[in-house]
DNA sequence: TGCATTTATTTAACATGATAAGTATTATAG
DNA sequence: CTATAATACTTATCATGTTAAATAAATGCA
C-alpha cells in the first residue's frame, strides 16, 4: 500500500495549514476567524449576494454560513434584506462597519501574502494554482 | 487587490474537498469520519505510538484527538498502554477488530485513489506532490 | 533534596464541518 | 386553480477545529 505520507488530501490540508497559520493571527487580532473573513471577502467581491451563492464564493456549507451570518450580523457587519420578487432569498450586503473592518484588515493580509510570494516564488506560486484548479475541474467534471 | 477566486487557501480547500467527497461516503458506510481514519491509518503505519506521535503523523490538533481516541477506544477499535518509564505517554495501538475494519476499508480506498490516478495523471499527480511539499517546507522553515 | 520549569495530555469554551430533517416560499404539472 | 414537487434557507445533532487553561508527570538546577 501506498506511504501514508503521501496522502493526497493530507498533503493539501498541510500546505493549506502552513499557509493559514500566517493569517490567522491577524485575523483572531481583530475577532474575525478565517471564515468569517472569507464570507467578508466574498461581500466585497460580490457587492451583496444571496445566501446561496455566498456559501458557494466562500467555500462554506450552507449550515455554518447560516451561523456565521447570525454572528456577522450580531456584530452588525453585515446587512439582510429581503428580495421583493423572492421571499426565500434574503440578501446579504456589507454594512459599513464591515466595509471599514474589510479596508483596514485587507492590506495587511495582502502583505503577508505576498511575503509568502516572495518566499516561494511566483512561478511556482503560479503552478501550483494551475494543478490545483485543473485537479478540481478534473474531479468536478466525471462526478 | 488580487482576486478573491485566486485565494490559495481557499484553492487547496477546494482541491481537498473535491477528492474527500469520493472517499468520504465509503468510511460514512463504515461509520468512520476521515479524522478517524486517518488515526487508524496513522496506527498501522506507526504499529503504535504516543498520543504526540500520532497528532503529527494524522495532522489532528491535540484536543482534536484525544476526542478522537475517546470514540475509537468506545467502539473497541484502538487500546491503550501505559508507557513504564514515562507515566505522562500513552501508547496506542490497534485492537484485533482495527486492523480488520482498517483491512476491509483500506483496499476500496486505494482503488477509489487509483481512479483519481487515472483521471488526472500520474505526471500530473506527482507534480502536485512535489509542490505541496515544497510549499509545505518552504513555508515551515522561515517560520 | 526541593522546587520551578518543561513536557504530555486532557478539559473547557466557542466556532465550524457534515449530514439529515424541518420550514417557508416559489414553480409546475394536471 | 390546486396538489405536488422543487428551491432556499434554517435547525438539529454529533464530530472536529482552534485557542486557552488545567492537570499530572518528568526534568533541570540551586
Amino acid at each position: 500500500m501506498r506511504d501514508f505520507k503521501h496522502s493526497l488530501p493530507m498533503e493539501l490540508m498541510r500546505a493549506r495549514e502552513a499557509a493559514m497559520a500566517r493569517f490567522r493571527p491577524m485575523l483572531r487580532d481583530h475577532g474575525l476567524t478565517e471564515q468569517q473573513w472569507r464570507v467578508i471577502r466574498a461581500l466585497v467581491d460580490a457587492g451583496g449576494a444571496d445566501v446561496g451563492e455566498l456559501a458557494r464564493k466562500s467555500c462554506l456549507l450552507a449550515p455554518s454560513l447560516t451561523r456565521i451570518l447570525q454572528h456577522l450580523e450580531s456584530r452588525s457587519l453585515i446587512k439582510r434584506t429581503r428580495n421583493s420578487t423572492d421571499n426565500r432569498r434574503a440578501i446579504i450586503s456589507l454594512t459599513a462597519r464591515g466595509r471599514r473592518l474589510f479596508n483596514k484588515i485587507g492590506p495587511r493580509l495582502e502583505s503577508l501574502y505576498r511575503v509568502i510570494e516572495d518566499e516561494f516564488g511566483m512561478e511556482r506560486l503560479a503552478a501550483l494554482y494551475t494543478l490545483l484548479a485543473e485537479f478540481y475541474e478534473t474531479l468536478r467534471a466525471s462526478r
